[in-house]
DNA sequence: GAAAGATATCTCGTATCCGAGGTATCATGG
DNA sequence: CCATGATACCTCGGATACGAGATATCTTTC
């Protein structure tokens, strides 16, 4: 996940490492900046696997930058994983958030379509936390009212999206 | 998280690794079933650690099973996560709505309560997604409409939990 | 009575991320 | 001129989870 949050903040950008960091704190509302030992090394692998380059800038501020950008093959990868649905397909939430970040970067509004499209598939097949069997559940099904505010919560997650996911694959088949 | 899952399924029902399978699964829709090579170590770690026993039980209906049991730590063992900040602190939505299916067997109001209370005023820290220094965010704040929706189903999300921690906080203290 | 399918558990290699700790550079204040 | 703090990058051990594959039991079906 942090894989394709990076590949969609140096897609039309040029950071250091530092400074990507900051972004991706902002992203989550500096929640839960991720851990030095996780972006590092990452760079690392992902320099390795020719997905993006290093220039060494002497410090200006600080300590020497390492100013990176993305490689043709690093800024394919990340269109390859918009367009992927194994991203979609999980219940992490997270990164299909992170997914939902970067879609301006699919230059194309059929194949952004067919992205949420895939999503409000996924949203809206049966065998969801919002079905039992073939009977949609209410709160008044569950228990304890823990439970309920649970589902209470999740519905409303999940009618907001798929309104507005709508709302947007309208306009998106509109232009087209 | 799933060790906090486990901790909940099996406080007050005795159950083999399979159901407790199917049982995990229900909670998420069956969207993303545990692998079982996920489950079955963790329960072996799990007995080494003295939460859980298993006794072995002569096939029934096909394969000899594995009745497993809270101990009393690992009883205590989930109230103590259940009364644990950290487990909230976290941008993970999955680990807090775990909690939350869970916190029934906390026993006693004026614990859950403070538990919800903890949830609200994380959620409530002006250092969130939703400000921008201590200037409140509004989707047309966002350049493009992906970011916008992101912006948008998270407010949706944040203000139907924040109601209805409002309001089981009122019942609960009004209980005791 | 053989094959197929559901039940039930297990091992092992891999991927992702955290967190504690370390190192080095540069600006600022005392 | 030295301490402190912000900047900037790094290593390493550990935790959590996945996924492919193996194994065994019992029932149902042909």
């Amino acid at each position: 996940m942090l894989e394709l949050v990076i590949l969609g903040f140096l897609y039309d950008e040029r950071l250091h490492g530092y400074d990507l960091r900051k972004r991706i704190a902002a992203l989550t509302g500096h929640v839960r900046p991720i851990a030095d030992g996780t972006l590092y090394p990452l760079l690392k692998r992902m320099e390795a696997a020719g997905l993006l380059t290093r220039e060494l800038q002497p410090g200006q501020v600080a300590a020497p930058r390492h100013m990176l950008s993305l490689t043709s093959e690093g800024k394919k990868a990340l269109l390859d994983r918009l367009r992927e649905p194994d991203e979609l397909f999980i219940t992490d939430e997270n990164r299909w958030f992170a997914l939902l970040a970067f879609l301006r970067h699919l230059d194309d509004p059929a194949a952004q379509a067919a992205v949420l499209q895939r999503r409000l598939d996924f949203l809206t097949q049966p065998a969801s936390f919002f079905w039992d069997g073939d009977r949609p559940l209410r709160a008044a099904d569950f228990d304890d009212p823990f439970r309920q505010g649970l589902f209470t919560i999740a519905t409303a997650t999940t009618r907001t999206e798929l309104k507005w996911l709508r709302e947007t694959l309208a306009t998106l088949t509109q232009v087209s």
